[in-house]
DNA sequence: AGGAGACCCGCAATCGATTGCACTGTTACC
DNA sequence: GGTAACAGTGCAATCGATTGCGGGTCTCCT
């Protein structure tokens, strides 16, 4: 492995000292420099094939280009969109990402955040925050934190997330005007915003419309999962409150709840209906094509790198605490009128 | 931001030297120095809570424990299981890895080369390669490469791949006997190595059997494609060949293949049967159940990194220049007895 | 008692890039 | 003509960790 070229190669090359030609290869350092002398040693560095070692540079700066990314887990689904996303925004801005899997396990989140300082990271996008999320916050205090898709409830660690109650409240009126009165709820794990600010919105519209939304019509996941929206559903429908639609808090819960329906030999949207949310990928093609609230996953990353950059280049200027991308309904085979009895 | 604790940092809190703490913090190191002066060192570095600055040892010692990860797409489903698979095993062993998509580009490979190596990563695994990629092999004799998923033909780079010509050669197998003899091959890119070997092992097969193979029934495909696949099978079906089922090399190619019976209003399997390569997440899912190959997502992920973790820390030590991991058929809908005209 | 090791630990150079400061030569101005 | 201002470069410290080398102390043996 023969060993790349530095600045002191090139040094020796033109006949210069090393800290001319490190400004004459810097932007704006060459504002000092003459041009003839610009221009050579550019030459020669081209010539010499040159490429900045970022340890050195940034050991010396404390800024290595490199952020850190924290996906609870890239095999959902949901955040490969959104970590291209984020990606579309870093890559061509120089930052390199460093893409670490919680797992939603919060000894595993420490331990990670851990290794990312250890890196050096500029900053940090987290797609895995847990609500109520005290290390994270403290994290934030020492290191620019952008949050995607979820929240830290109360928190001032700026976020991009979708309009989560709009798209409930959408979801809620289209039910109704099909005629369902009697909806009940697979709510996300009380743990991740995603999770109460769904139900919250869901109580919210329901109430709204003058429909009952007592707690018997709401069961709580523990996990986005497809086994936990089935038994969710499973448990909703054992309670037999004559519910006639499953709005279910994302798209893995509402495919178990629909895995649920069939096993019971009910029909979907002929029996009940059911929806997602998040418009996963591949969703268009389940049957019966899940109804749910299509969110711009790529967009949400990108928007959530663009405040990270902003953050860690101009920490003096101000960042939208909270910013909220629109979502919009996606109609598809698995809702329909009430079954008359 | 308050700056971290350094080695020089505890060196002032116990009294000694800063390379006495160096040596007392790395695992063999402390064999030469006195029990109690390492215990001292430990306990204040716990109390300190010192984290190693990875930039100053990587320059140092030119080993940064980071592995640069190429991806074509991670949007694409096949490649979040890799990619799991090798964090699975780089995370635990104290590697981080930086994450990039190439988008199968060669500049843009090129370019994400260079970023990778600007950051001194250890090592490489790249499941972007194409067939014939002279750059990654120059780029390979300087650092440690693995490819995965895919491999450059005629090359030395250690490469963990599915067994491609097994997979076929069963599939094909699998079909004969429902009884097609007039199969057809929408095959992947001509510059992938699953795309040149899956046809390859297509065309053996059918040999093997005696049945025809002509070329034209086979259809090569430019990308790994819903639309490829669907423009692909068409042009098949429009030959009039008298196909009775479609072998594609992978599932992606399959489901446009799928669409394309949809639109015209062929059945499948009752028409022509239909097969697939990868056993993508989610594909059980959507009907009519594609039988395809399921290859060890996770595992050639995983075992791609155990092999390149032996090639950066045991350069002396051969590893096997290919590794085929099995492959099995998983059987579902869409495939059946020929039809009887 | 003197010398040989063995055992511990400090010294200082090093990795490559950055940057405040100092220095030299030139220009301009009075 | 002398000096002040300035442009253009070099010098050297610095970021934090690693490591070869050397020096001091203690033990043990002859």
């Amino acid at each position: 492995m023969k060993k790349s070229t530095t600045l002191k190669d090139i040094a020796r090359a033109t006949g210069v000292h090393v800290s001319t030609v490190s400004r004459a290869l810097t932007p704006n350092g060459g504002a000092s420099l003459s041009q003839e002398v610009v221009e050579r040693i550019r030459k020669a560095a081209e010539a010499m094939d040159y490429r900045p070692n970022r340890l050195a540079s940034g050991l010396r700066t404390s800024r290595t280009m490199t952020v850190g990314v924290m996906i609870p887990d890239i095999t959902n689904n949901l955040f490969p969109p959104i970590v291209r996303g984020i990606e579309g925004f870093l890559e061509p801005n120089g930052y390199a990402s460093i893409l670490v899997n919680t797992d939603n396990d919060i000894a595993r989140e420490q331990r990670l955040m851990d290794v990312l300082r250890e890196r050096g990271v500029d900053g940090v996008i987290n797609a895995a925050v847990r609500a109520d999320d005290g290390q994270m916050e403290r994290f934030a205090a020492g290191l620019p934190v952008v949050t995607v898709n979820r929240k830290v409830e109360n928190s001032t660690i700026p976020s991009v997330i979708s309009d989560d109650v709009g798209g409930v409240r959408m979801m809620v009126h289209r039910l109704a005007k099909l005629g369902h009165r009697r909806i009940g709820h697979v709510a996300g794990p009380a743990d991740l915003s995603t999770g109460v600010d769904r139900r919250a919105a869901f109580e919210t519209a329901m109430r709204t419309l003058g429909h009952d939304a007592p707690a018997r019509l709401v069961v709580t996941a523990s996990y986005y999962t497809e086994a936990e929206g089935a038994r969710c559903a499973d448990l909703l429908l054992d309670r037999d409150e004559g519910v006639t639609a499953i709005l279910c808090a994302n798209d893995r819960l509402a495919l178990g709840a629909l895995e649920a329906l069939r096993a019971r030999g009910l029909s979907c949207p002929g029996d009940i209906s059911v929806t997602g949310f998040n418009d996963i990928p591949f969703l268009d093609l389940i049957p019966p094509g899940l109804t749910t609230v299509q969110i711009l996953q790529y967009d949400i990353g990108r928007t959530a790198a663009e405040i990270l950059v902003k953050l860690m280049t101009m920490p003096e200027r101000r960042v939208p605490s909270t910013t909220i991308l629109p979502v919009s309904i996606v109609e598809r085979g698995s809702i329909g009128p009430v079954k008359q009895p």
